[in-house]
DNA sequence: CTTATTAATCGTAATATTGCAATATACTAA
DNA sequence: TTAGTATATTGCAATATTACGATTAATAAG
């Protein structure tokens, strides 16, 4: 069918899937690599570093800045983005809570 | 196109691209949940425990286990599922070298 | 106002994902 | 062997994602 029934989920479950999904592009992992790299804004040449199309990466951008994990300033004709420092915390506390489940686990039965 | 371009990304863009996009789905992380809370195998009550059709579980458990997430053992009729701790751990260390990045950031621009 | 520049949006084609009924496979028990 | 149980596979329909050309919107420079 294609569409994810997530009614039948968590809001926890479905919020570390709707972050997992985002990171689930090696564009949007690169684009985020990017910003984190340059410590600073980036206007747009993101799209030479990259190499895909610009409406592409604007798509992805939105993507990004939809779930909060980025901010887009305008200036002038271009766009200046980087990353939301806190919603990225705020992400990464919920996802290292899925992925440290294993510290608890003392059993190795297979 | 729906084709994701992964020539043009690291070896790491990709990878960590793979395993969040095994999480981006409510139903594995469902899955993978269960199995840690479970800490010892579990045979088949998946399809009890998330309302999913067998057939549907059961394409969920294919590509968590080909991943190599979790493993597999036949017992009798039933198979045995669980963590494959080693490989979560794999994960889990390049994951949080991605999620991380936060820490030597700096700056505040926008 | 006109032109150039930059980024967003629209429209669309190609491909991927999700979910399940139907079926197949594998093993157990009688 | 036959019947029952548990899981995997197949096939398909519905939906989602990815990518980009064409266009639009917004600002800047002349």
């Amino acid at each position: 069918m294609g569409l994810a029934k997530t009614e039948m989920f968590t809001d926890e479950q479905n919020k570390i899937a709707l972050f997992a999904k985002v990171f689930g592009h090696p564009a949007r992992v690169s684009i985020l690599q990017h910003l984190f790299k340059i410590d600073s804004c980036v206007c747009g040449d993101l799209v030479n570093e990259i190499g895909l199309a610009q409406p592409t990466i604007s798509q992805h951008l939105k993507e990004l800045k939809h779930l909060g994990l980025i901010k887009g300033n305008v200036e002038g004709t271009s766009v200046c983005y980087c990353i939301d420092k806190v919603n990225w915390t705020a992400m990464k506390a919920l996802m290292n809570q899925f992925l440290d489940q294993d510290v608890s686990l003392n059993n190795d039965c297979c």
